[in-house]
DNA sequence: ACAAACTTTCAAAGTTTATTGAAAGTTTAA
DNA sequence: TTAAACTTTCAATAAACTTTGAAAGTTTGT
């Protein structure tokens, strides 16, 4: 496999996935060109390389910036904006697990604390619906605790957490 | 709140959190319902309460089924099929878990494999390609591992590796 | 203060994905 | 074997989401 074909390739497969996690294709895209770009890209380079409108990339490069994943950098004597994405795969880890929490989880969290702490009405269904949601508020709960643990270990957290696991 | 308003909202924000992890709207919405039945229910009653089509009920519990969330649940003397959910939730979670692991983790995997051995021609881009990829390869696989232990753990694995991960 | 260089916004167009419902298929009971 | 009861399929339609591009906005250098 070439260069250009393995570079495709890389940023084709992050982008589709990107669309499974909530983000947009576009968006997971242009962070994918700038993981493995060797220098900070302006507007116009990622437009050119993505083939995708101005428009667009603005966009999705605010939303990366909204999510702490790219940073402008300025450089010097330049007047145009150029680019960079975290490098560091942990960090990156990190920051999508704790916007992920803060987006999506304590949200969900929050609703079914709700719905699971509705008045006990006696009735078959009521108490399903509590002791359902009850447990699921709990168990979404739990694991949210957990990721956020996992990943407030500072260095090598992955590492860490499985020897613990294996026993 | 009422029984019939918890229940709508728990619905539907488990409706709107399944297409956000890849799951679509009336599959979500399907599992949700069952998951608070008391209970199986026949087709009919899910399009009734739900309001949605035959055919959509119908496709949505064929990929329920498949995921394995959702069995047919066969009532003597009834001649329809009826339909339940599993209703503990860390079977839950560890199904989801495997599934997705299966689904969208391994492929995912397998390019990022593919893309970091790739021939090394000694341009700073390449290694670069090369340098990222293999990184995001390692990373996706640990968690992958690490995922598929805490799920491997049969009783309280959350409670268990919550007590494992404070030190 | 001006104009060139650049970025952002947003309504309209385009694309993708989900849903419908009627027809085809299957199963069951008599 | 037939027909009623039920489920599945799939082409057409609708809804949701994404992208475009031109106009408006902003910043910078002189």
């Amino acid at each position: 496999m070439e260069y250009q074909e393995a570079k495709d390739k890389f940023i084709n497969t992050w982008g589709s996935l990107g669309t499974l996690w909530g983000i947009n294709k576009a968006m997971a895209q242009i962070q994918a060109l700038l993981f493995i770009s060797t220098k900070p890209l302006s507007m116009e380079e990622i437009m050119e390389d993505l083939q995708i409108s101005r428009g667009n990339t603005s966009m999705n490069l605010r939303q990366l910036m909204d999510w702490g994943i790219v940073t402008k950098e300025l450089i010097p004597g330049e007047r145009k904006d150029f680019f960079t994405t975290e490098k560091d795969v942990e960090e990156l880890a990190r920051i999508v697990a704790k916007e992920r929490s803060r987006r999506e989880i304590k949200p969900v969290i929050k609703v079914l604390s709700d719905v699971s702490s509705i008045k006990d009405d006696g009735s078959e269904k009521t108490k399903e619906l509590i002791k359902q949601t009850k447990a699921l508020k709990e168990l979404t709960d739990n694991l949210d605790v957990l990721m956020n643990k996992l990943v407030d270990q500072k260095q090598n957290w992955i590492t860490k957490s499985l020897l613990k696991l294996i026993k």
